[in-house]
DNA sequence: GATGGTGCTGCAATCGATTGTCTACCCGGC
DNA sequence: GCCGGGTAGACAATCGATTGCAGCACCATC
């Protein structure tokens, strides 16, 4: 009745209707474009092409990652999926991996580093190629570990010294951020500077208090906050900016989601952006063009990155020497630093 | 030097230094608890046991794989995973694969057939033992192909009548919604309605149009608005509405994205929410809370879905007959419909 | 006419685990 | 002394593809 699943055709299949020797398929069907004629006449070329078109065959993987020891997987470890920024940049590491013949796992590490360990061994058992890891933590020994073990691996957003790595400019971002800020008058300046043990975050911050010292200010320490900075932890920085200091003239949030929290908490003190406060978020995810006052921000090529994070990797898998990139960010200025008082896109 | 990427330990090996043959080591750490008794002597699994954890022992998954036809991965296909609903969902799908001593593979189908059909395809030649589609289309043929070349899979979120599916009663919350518009006193209600290939877009207006006609209240056609909807689509939806009626009573943005973008364009015609218009999301994701002003909008349990499709996935792997779940969501009422003034969260 | 390419294809080992079938041994019972 | 029946473990085939090494035919060259 039902067509039964039937067995997926195999190299064996094609070689005894074609009255050939499986080796001789394999080999023609592996070799790219001209130089099989090095392996087998042309008519006889021409007939296995056919037949493995005909029949739609396709090599089991398992076969030949048995044999190869190579599996054409690469596992993808980031923060939390459900961040844009990774989700972002997950699709951009993706869509280079189809590309490239390549699939990838993810999996969510939650920021916790026993959750990077575990997971990465699993990834390993599961025998893949390489590794992408999206949540370094600054410090941490871990990466150094596996290096050492000769596994391949990048790093991509938040980089680490010692080890490859795509990541945006952070530290070019932040400058922008306080130079902008500075240019339209704002020397009173807190910063939502998220957790200390991401480069991310670190690097936007030191940008833009650079910046700041450049131009004889002096950040006071209250004037910025640590911590998670999702749409949650975003409300709870900026009440703690708000409750240990005087209203500041501009906030600079190190990503977007906090800068959506810190809308909610200035609206709550019935301040205005920007005329009492000016915002400034990090990323330029697609809200923050749409927010009720469009957000000032860096957008930063996440998806790129991704991309550019995957080619890296099987740069090294191919055993060639790797340099890190930094990918330049751009500052998109809107309505809340006064750019446009519209509350549109400046796309 | 560095120490070399050594060759991983096998079953061999193992079988080798203790003088037993690899079939008997095979069944020893195969088998669970206690009937590995059947296998060998006390002594000898003891002994196996000790050695496999001593030298850190994997099975190759490969040539687990090849040789039993299964491979314990599956393929997940969502529309995007840049949607936080999405994410969502596939972190609770993952989860429970892990748990359960699978891998997953996700791949965006971008909503588009062709997408989705060759990245099944790939899915299938990685050989997956099943697939989960987060993005089924209503009234397509697809599945049923799928279905009937014996392919086992399950669909998440968005569902469809002829196979097995975990979705929420979006149905329910639609209805919950246009009670709870009506309650407030809004008759003149317009719907973002997302798009129309998307059961749980559809069930959402279905639900709340039923309530509405219930209660005497024919919605006209220009009160409906369906397309794209994530915050730029809500903006062009919302513009939409303002510019073919009067400025509605209330509006039902059928994800939390779209009101988020009607938000944006409210402002810009300076209408107030909730005063001038009540504005009502769906899905509850953390922005809703965090918004300037907080969004009365529908919980839906969407890591638990994910979670419930892989295990669905798994009982239909295992044979076992299965039936499609739905899941309950509940009404979260906040200040956008006037529920609560503060702009903090209910929970 | 022997030698040596070269062009095409076959042989067989191998990757590492799983699993149906067999065997050797021990014990008890008659 | 022989038989039945466990117990503990070994043997060997198998999954499907890859790849080093031959082998053979045919033609050209010296």
């Amino acid at each position: 009745m039902s067509s039964a699943k039937s067995r997926p055709v195999t190299l064996r299949m094609l070689a005894d209707t074609l009255g050939l020797h499986v080796s001789t398929v394999s080999r023609v069907l592996n070799s790219p474009g001209v130089d099989v004629e090095r392996w087998a006449a042309t008519g006889t070329v021409a007939r296995i092409r056919d037949l493995a078109k005909q029949l739609d065959y396709h090599p089991n993987p398992h076969a030949a990652s048995l044999r190869t020891a190579r599996s054409s997987l690469v596992g993808v470890i980031v923060p939390r999926l459900q961040d844009f920024v990774l989700a972002t940049i997950y699709e951009g590491i993706e869509e280079a991996a189809i590309e490239n013949g390549f699939s990838t796992f993810v999996t969510n590490s939650m920021d916790r580093p026993e959750n990077q360990r575990i997971r990465t061994q699993m990834m390993l058992e599961r025998r893949v190629d390489g590794m992408i890891f999206g949540d370094a933590h600054i410090g941490e020994e871990f990466l150094d570990d596996l290096a050492e073990r000769n596994v391949p691996f990048v790093l991509v957003s938040r980089g680490s010294p010692n080890h490859p790595s795509v990541t945006g400019d952070d530290y070019l971002g932040g400058r922008l951020v306080a130079e902008h800020l500075l240019a339209t008058g704002r020397t009173d300046v807190a910063i939502l500077g998220g957790p200390r043990f991401a480069s991310t975050f670190q690097n936007r911050v030191r940008g833009a208090i650079d910046v700041f010292h450049a131009a004889g200010i002096q950040l006071p320490e209250h004037r910025i906050v640590y911590g998670d900075l999702d749409s949650r932890g975003g409300r709870a920085a900026t009440e703690e900016v708000l409750a240990t200091g005087p209203v500041p003239e501009a906030i600079f949030a190190t990503n977007d989601f906090s800068a959506i929290g810190a809308f909610g908490v200035l609206r709550d003190h019935e301040l205005t952006v920007p005329t009492d406060v000016a915002l400034v978020g990090f990323n330029d995810t697609p809200l923050a063009a749409e927010l009720p006052v469009s957000l000032t921000t860096v957008r930063s090529p996440m998806h790129t990155m991704g991309r550019r994070a995957l080619e890296l990797l099987l740069e090294v898998l191919r055993g060639n020497p790797v340099t890190s990139e930094t990918l330049r960010p751009e500052l998109v200025v809107r309505a809340s630093t006064g750019g446009s008082s519209v509350g549109r896109s400046a796309r």
